[in-house]
DNA sequence: ACACCCAAATGGAACGTTCTACAATCGGTC
DNA sequence: GACCGATTGTAGAACGTTCCATTTGGGTGT
């Protein structure tokens, strides 16, 4: 809050303001407002306090036209998805520090994927990290061939050349579900998937093989489901209906066992008394005391960490060739898991 | 997807390049590119081919930093909130197409207003939308004295001189709950509240005014409760409690809604059955068909457009004056309120 | 005293646009 | 054939910053 309010012409003050009131040229003047060396301490004063009489802000578009680099990340996420908002802040967490800034494009019903990453293209940022993308694997490679491109929990096989990746080893998500749920004495696990959501593939994968692996082949069940509360509702209907239940449900992801384990509080199934539910992300939902899911945690934190980084490690040129980074999942048991309480089904 | 990938060199295409291989001027050039007059049909048509030809994108920072309009309206929004996502979406339809550019600036536990507002500032935008700013009036008071500040659901009161306030007459959705509840049967409704939250205030008014009105002052109680599921099943654990049980609940919004519910239902008090539950929002959850929650309706896609449309009416220097737009909440009855089954306690 | 050097400071040219002149071209009219 | 207005086009100066190459100035070392 300058007590002067600004310059006295109406406009908005700038480097050249800047310097007429220190004293300086507006070079220096620059060089102090960005801290780089190369001003004496006298002068680094005097400049700084004439700016906070003036209530300068330098012109982050100018300085950018005019730097090579631009700091700027772009990221593109969807707005309705709990999960992006979480990998947005730990974008934010991540990239700040490092001295970058973040340029938010987002993907609504009336706004794709195309367009939000048009706006960052024009925005001159230098890397783009897209969560979850669904665009075509062709559409990312050209614009891999552009810049450096983060692809967050999106899998792709084969790899994209100059792609790269950053996700949970879903696989292992779901296999450590698995192996709790046989520890705990179950058989007869079903599994809602998550139909062509990013990450759907490799779940139900690693749902088979520890089935398989445990034995449990002919139990093996896979019930088409999707990543929201209603599709794992609607999913769950299904289940409560069928004759041999279940004794365990793996979910797709949260939000879709949230929709699960209504349907069986309202039909009256106990859980985890009658049955079992396992969700995937440990989202802030899954972590709330009423709800308390048993659930596989992603480590969003990492993942977005991760994200920055193999982001900035391209523009820096250090290039670990590796192009894809796995990060392992953790089981987080809560209250919505425990024994069989009859013999299963056979 | 340029056949010729871009210029010989390197770097991205420029407005020159774009001129050069047009055979124009790269003023011509410009004019074209954004459409405006002063160049033939058939340089036109050449310079779009061109354009194509080696990919040429225009470069937003340089534009905007020549040109005194940026057409760039900040929104600073609250990450974890499905209300705000929602009406970010209706921003983005109504400004895009009205030839504005967003820039979105999230709020995170890690990152404050103040730091969001600031990088909006850097970017030079022309207004800035808040929504439900949490901000002192003084600072708000402040920014509103830069530029056009427009607030949503945060209604302040004294107004603040230059701040445009678009919210819904929350009021007015508190008694549309209680004469609803009213009508069918129930005395004892009780109101979990949300703090500070932006619209709070506004509603436990509606609520008390709404209860005073039907004689029922003696009934009125109004529970600490606030925006979060958390948040709603810990008020909700306490009315369950409670001797005399109220027979109707209204909550702050649905997520708290939804955690009330939760309680309810894993304390065996069926709902509607035994008590009947009112959210606030008609978010995305209260539609889902296993929640089923009748709540108040707030418009966001008109909250948006106005938002949008408040914010380029001060640019354009058409000032209403009014300063505050008020829109109607519309009560949405689903399957959470019922008669009361039994006479409620006096 | 001399050259020498490093820090401090500066002038001016970028960056990629748009904007404000102004110049050229072209029918058409008197 | 000179004049005109409208249309098409161009040159060059902004916009606010950072980068580059230089200049200044006060210590050092010999």
């Amino acid at each position: 809050m300058p007590a002067t309010p600004a310059v006295p012409d109406g406009k908005r003050p700038t480097l050249a303001d800047l310097a007429t009131r220190a004293g300086v040229s507006t070079a220096l003047a620059s060089i102090v407002m960005r801290g780089a060396k190369g001003a004496s301490a006298a002068t680094r004063e005097r400049v700084l306090e004439a700016a906070r009489e003036i209530g300068y802000r330098p012109d982050a578009r100018a300085r950018l036209l005019r730097s090579h680099r631009s700091h700027l990340l772009g990221v593109q996420f969807g707005l309705q998805h709990p999960f992006h908002a979480d990998l947005v802040e730990g974008i934010y967490a991540t990239a700040e520090p490092a001295g970058y800034q973040i340029a938010l494009s987002a993907v609504t019903a009336g706004r794709g994927e195309q367009r939000a990453v048009e706006t960052l293209l024009d925005d001159r940022c230098e890397a783009l990290i897209l969560l979850g993308p669904q665009a075509p694997a062709s559409r990312l490679t050209e614009l891999a061939g552009q810049l450096p491109v983060v692809s967050v929990a999106r899998h792709l096989r084969p790899p994209v050349p100059g792609l790269e990746v950053v996700r949970t080893a879903d696989d292992k998500g779901a296999r450590q579900a698995v192996d709790h749920l046989v520890a705990l004495g179950h058989r007869a696990i079903a599994h809602i998937d998550g139909g062509k959501a990013p990450g759907a593939a490799d779940r139900r994968r690693g749902y088979r093989t520890a089935m398989s692996r445990h034995g449990l082949t002919e139990h093996i069940r896979v019930v088409p489901g999707g990543l929201t509360e209603a599709e794992g509702a609607e999913a769950a209907q299904v289940l409560a209906a069928s004759h041999p239940r279940p004794t365990a449900v793996l979910a797709f992801n949260d939000r879709c066992a949230t929709g699960v384990l209504d349907v069986f509080l309202r039909s009256g199934i106990p859980v985890p008394g009658a049955i079992s539910v396992v969700g995937f992300d440990d989202s802030h939902l899954a972590r709330l005391a009423h709800i308390d899911l048993t659930t596989v945690g992603q480590d969003i934190p990492r993942l977005a960490h991760l994200a920055v980084d193999r982001a900035i490690a391209r523009l820096d040129g250090r290039d670990t060739g590796t192009g894809e980074q796995v990060v392992a999942p953790h089981l987080v048991v809560r209250g919505t898991t425990a024994p069989p309480s009859t013999a299963p089904a056979t």
